[in-house]
DNA sequence: AGAATAGTGTCTTTCAGACATTATGTT
DNA sequence: AACATAATGTCTGAAAGACACTATTCT
């Protein structure tokens, strides 16, 4: 009963990970960075890009990503939250052959320059407002817009927010995540009873902030949660 | 300048399409009903399986999923509404070769049993109940619950239902798809003020039901619509 | 007339948003 | 003491949910 297959008559496609990586950097605090890479050889070569490579063929297309992202950025899979954006697969996006893409949205908190040392050399953070300007290579303009799209829209209904924040962060360390994001301002007062409102949304850790200015605050911790029901409010929508 | 490149040297990979196409029947009202087929040989001969195929080399994936779609259930392009889903790429996914599946999510109103003529003659309408119990062949399952919780969550903040009904439709008619879809009951006069208060989710036309029992219901067209604002609740949730 | 369904009105509760107020630290 | 920030309180308006009620057709 068993058939044997030729695998030369499908049609050979080269399936490639690309990699929309966000975070919010000490350096630009009011805006998302995402991390692109200069093109090395044709084609667009010289242009800025999304990091990205082939997948292996005996590699799961999501461990192609955290593999991408190690050897690209630098960046361990425990330090960012990674999930799949969108496949694209125009025919003619890549001049060379015929490449499918798989790309991901990955976020973490104030990530480290990768430069220093590595593979990792090419890559650099750019604030977002500049890489939308930037004629990016292929198709990886609409890739960005759909990635920071994803985000925007996942912050009011999930916990999404906390990728951006380290280990244990303060209220106003949220607020702000929120208010770079969508490029907003959110009333204090209310946001802090909003997020501590929300049963299981945040764990509050016995530690305080200290040395700052002002009163202390209530260090919290993440919460593996999905869905925050009621979402928090984007004003304007 | 021109660098020639050698495709041989990236991995193979074929891309094929997946589809969970999703309606509610006459026949079967209180459940969603998936299109399956069934697999006419190995590898899982003989067990159902959703319909798709592999995308052509020089197709775009969204072509070749409304390709599949036509040749599978005899459906064409206008009588659904198609978005991707996502990508599945495990490496064993299926035993013959490595192959890389873009998986497509499809609405549409009370589709006809595609078995009448036509290429379709092994696509056949499942309640959704019974197809997530039977053994559907490689990770097909779990595009389906995929596929299925998508459709669930983007009623509450789309206008998504209205793929599940006619050109046009009453609120009753639109009410019933998301008791459907949610397995749940609304309140018909808190849904009918909701639905007719947001601007711009429904538009009135001039004519009515007739011939029904009760008093007459206005009937409605669908409106591009993308975002709903503030969503539809989900009891419960 | 009675049943059935469409659509509206009313009341309560919840929650977002505006903004004042209190709490607790640093300079 | 002055300032800064955290956290809570108060008020208002919008909207969801429960449910009563009116409207309009068919049998």
């Amino acid at each position: 009963m068993a058939v044997r297959y030729d695998p030369s008559q499908f049609p050979p496609f080269a399936v490639t990970v690309d990699l929309v990586v966000l975070t919010i950097r000490d350096e630009t605090p009011d805006e998302l960075s995402v991390l692109l890479v200069d093109r090395g050889s044709a084609p667009h070569k010289g242009r800025p890009a999304l990091p990205g490579g082939f997948t292996h063929v005996d590699e799961d297309i999501e461990a192609a990503a955290y593999r991408e992202l190690e050897e690209e950025a630098g960046l361990q899979r425990r330090e960012v939250h990674l999930e799949q954006l969108r496949t694209y697969g125009a025919p003619r996006r890549d001049p060379r052959m015929r490449v499918v893409s798989v790309a991901w949205l990955a976020l973490g908190a104030s990530l480290p320059e990768p430069t220093a040392g590595s593979d990792a050399a090419g890559a650099r953070w750019v604030p977002l407002s500049q890489a939308l300007e930037s004629r990016l290579a292929f198709d990886h303009a609409t890739i960005l817009a759909d990635g920071v799209e994803r985000a925007r829209a996942k912050l009011e209904y999930t916990g999404l927010a906390t990728a951006f924040v380290g280990r244990t962060f303060t209220v106003a360390d949220l607020r702000r995540v929120y208010e770079t994001v969508w490029g907003t301002t959110l009333d204090p007062g209310n946001f802090h009873r909003k997020v501590t409102g929300v049963p299981g949304f945040l764990q509050a850790t016995d530690q305080q902030t200290a040395g700052t200015r002002g009163r202390p605050a209530v260090l919290y911790r993440r919460v593996r949660t999905t869905s925050l029901n009621p979402p928090v409010m984007r004003p304007g929508s």
